[in-house]
DNA sequence: ACAGACAAGGTCAAAGAAAGTCAAAGTCAA
DNA sequence: TTGACTTTGACTTTCTTTGACCTTGTCTGT
């Protein structure tokens, strides 16, 4: 077994009996016998919000890593289905009809769906190339359903 | 838990329960066990104007501080006015206080805030310089803001 | 009224404490 | 033997803690 899986293994049973996974980084990294940055490592590869994971962070002193689960819950599925079909890359007329979608469905409120709507508009990345675009647009999108799931 | 946070709990429950806060910095200081000046850190990291805090002080005998809560005149205005003095970036920490301002002052509803708070999480952005970063997240910020106004 | 003494709060920069990034090097199975 | 996955560590960025020194009020004795 590697030290990878054993890391992933650990924060998995944090989550499993706690919901959410708090640690500190180097303080695990010790107890696990790593260098810490290979929580790093662990968490990028196998704690992404595509894997339905929240990863949020705090440096310098009392510092933390918290990792969440986006409940698998029962209209949240669709949405998960949806999170999971989505690639690295996603163009706008794609993600709008996406949206439009779910709010039809009654899957999202149609507030949400303005907001989501909003966030996808290919002039809030006027600045980027076309790849970049797309990219961060799908990153966004990911996230923004994700908080759907989990109410 | 480090000292600043508790800091600033302290601070929170105060306004909580009395509306605004008013201190003593060096009694404060030592009843939580730091040096004065962390209190000014604390302040000057936690409760800026920007996140939607008053701070008035006095100097000499009988010295003291007091933050309160500004307090916006009508719902859509407070908006505008965000939108406005959003420029042409904004990092993560405070686009997400101006979230967490508008949803407690009732102006977006609690949905809203989630998914705006997932849209510029800097996850999102990871691939992109800390310069673009900022940019392209004001651009998806504003889209989402302006939204909520014409309902 | 005035000069000090005293009593606050303010500023700033250095040191410390975490976490993040990235690329090079290692491993291993197909 | 190549390509994907892991491991490592040097370097960066962000947040916190500390302390020396500064500025501004108030009070007291003359």
């Amino acid at each position: 077994m590697n030290i990878s899986n054993t890391i992933a293994k650990l924060i998995m049973d944090m989550l499993e009996s706690d919901g959410c996974a708090e640690m500190q980084r180097n303080e695990l990294a010790q107890t696990v016998g790593c260098v810490p940055s290979q929580i790093n490592y662990v968490i990028a590869s196998r704690f992404t919000p595509e894997q339905g994971y929240i990863v949020e962070s705090r440096r310098g002193g009392g510092g933390y890593i918290r990792i969440t689960r986006a409940t698998h819950s029962t209209p949240g599925a669709l949405v998960m289905h949806v999170i999971n079909h989505i690639g690295a890359e996603i163009d706008e007329k794609t993600a709008r009809a996406h949206i439009i979608n779910l709010a039809n469905a009654d899957i999202i409120p149609a507030q949400t769906a303005k907001i989501m709507l909003a966030a996808v508009l290919d002039s809030c990345y006027r600045e980027l190339s076309v790849q970049q675009r797309d990219r961060v647009r799908a990153a966004v999108f990911k996230q923004m359903l994700l908080q759907t799931i989990n109410r």
